[in-house]
DNA sequence: CGTGTGCTTGATTACTCTCAACATCGGTGG
DNA sequence: CCACCGATGTTGAGAGTAATCAAGCACACG
């Protein structure tokens, strides 16, 4: 399907938010959307790498297996979020839609093409690559001087962020975007600790939950304290 | 002092490799070279962040501490590796030397602009950057799914790979860069597990520690297959 | 020498994983 | 409509690994 940059969701934070729009037409030529239901795979780790994506709506997880087939969620990508590795031939991971996602799609050499052609759009993929990393960093740090207890509200925080519209205010009430295996594989634990910490959450007023997905935070200042 | 980009160690492996020899002889201009001692500190996370640098030789940390003070390293930065955050306006993390190092230094500013005028510098940073992700993302792969054992190995595998002059052959015997902490801070591990691991790798033939820091690999094939 | 830093080793504790049983929800088909 | 089923989530008991606490060792340096 041809992309309509001017109705695009995400027309200001993507990458391509730094073109001209002369440059985006340009580029939005060369793109398709494709919409993947909760559950579909975008790539999987191995395939000829040929495409790289803008989301556009919904949620997207990057995520490796190891040899006993244990999934690590390696990062979440967010609406205006890129995928797709430039650099490399064959894909390195997984990516799989968490929700029913819809996708500019681009063919790599295309793309790599276009960054070329437009150094606003090198810069822009710099960019959100750096943020990225100091992302993935900040999870490294997390990874081991935090508890169990600590990941999960560091989680719980950075979804209610992402669940309210405005970038600043956090949702007060929010659907977990995914199941306890998921947060489980997201955060390097079991699903029964995730449930434990979840039980343990709630008891101490943390949270309450509303659903089995559902999550109201009922004392955001500790919610928070807890994620450092 | 004046950098001499000629008889530069990684002339051909930095991010500058991208440029021609007009364009790198004009970027060289803007920087000077300058040399840290093991334990200086390049810049502190806080700091205003206005340089950044090209490692031409020795080694770097870029490492975060919690607020109890304990220390995770990062990252290591080899020979070639870029230090600095173009976009952010103070530094995340700190960057110390792990051994005597010897940097290309620039201007944040300056740099920043020699990336909008020479996009293949651009280019060759979003690469650089990309492959910093996919190694942080392995770290965190290796952070939950593997015990202390494979963590280690996982370290002296690259370590030795480092060692060695060629790329693809790993040193058959090398020094550790760094003290026990430090591997303890780099694997999200305590001295004393650091240690103990030591301990039962050499009782199980895989390594004999030549020195406190000396490394000698007795069974590269175990010693690799255990780190994965 | 004595001191300090880095390293090792041992005993104990704490946390998470593993294994196992059970509960809940949604959908399917009798 | 209800019974069954699979997938998902919860809860409990026990095992295992690494952290913590606590000495002691080794080497370098004044």
């Amino acid at each position: 399907m041809k992309l309509d940059c001017d109705n695009c969701p995400v027309r200001d934070s993507a990458a391509c938010a730094s073109l001209s729009d002369v440059e985006r037409a340009e580029l939005g030529r060369l793109g398709t959307h494709k919409s993947f239901a909760r559950g579909e795979t975008v790539f999987h780790a191995g395939d000829d790498n040929d495409i790289c994506a803008t989301l556009n709506s919904g949620l997207l997880k990057i995520s490796s297996s190891d040899a006993e087939g244990k999934e690590r969620i390696l990062s979440l990508v967010h609406p205006a979020g890129f995928v797709g590795e430039m650099f490399a031939p064959v894909a390195h991971h997984d990516v799989v839609a968490l929700a029913d996602s819809r996708l500019c799609v681009f063919s790599r050499s295309e793309y790599e093409a276009a960054v070329d052609r437009f150094p606003s759009l090198a810069r822009a993929l710099l960019r959100r690559s750096s943020e990225e990393l100091f992302e993935a960093r900040n999870r490294i740090a997390l990874d081991t001087q935090k508890g169990a207890a600590e990941k999960l509200a560091n989680l719980l925080v950075g979804l209610a962020k992402a669940a309210s519209n405005s970038p600043c205010h956090a949702a007060h009430e929010f659907e977990l975007p995914m199941t306890r295996g998921e947060i489980a594989g997201l955060l390097g634990l079991t699903i029964e600790t995730v449930s434990r910490q979840f039980g343990k959450m709630e008891k101490e007023g943390l949270i309450t939950r509303t659903s089995t997905r559902g999550i109201r935070v009922t004392d955001a200042a500790r919610l928070t304290a807890l994620a450092g």
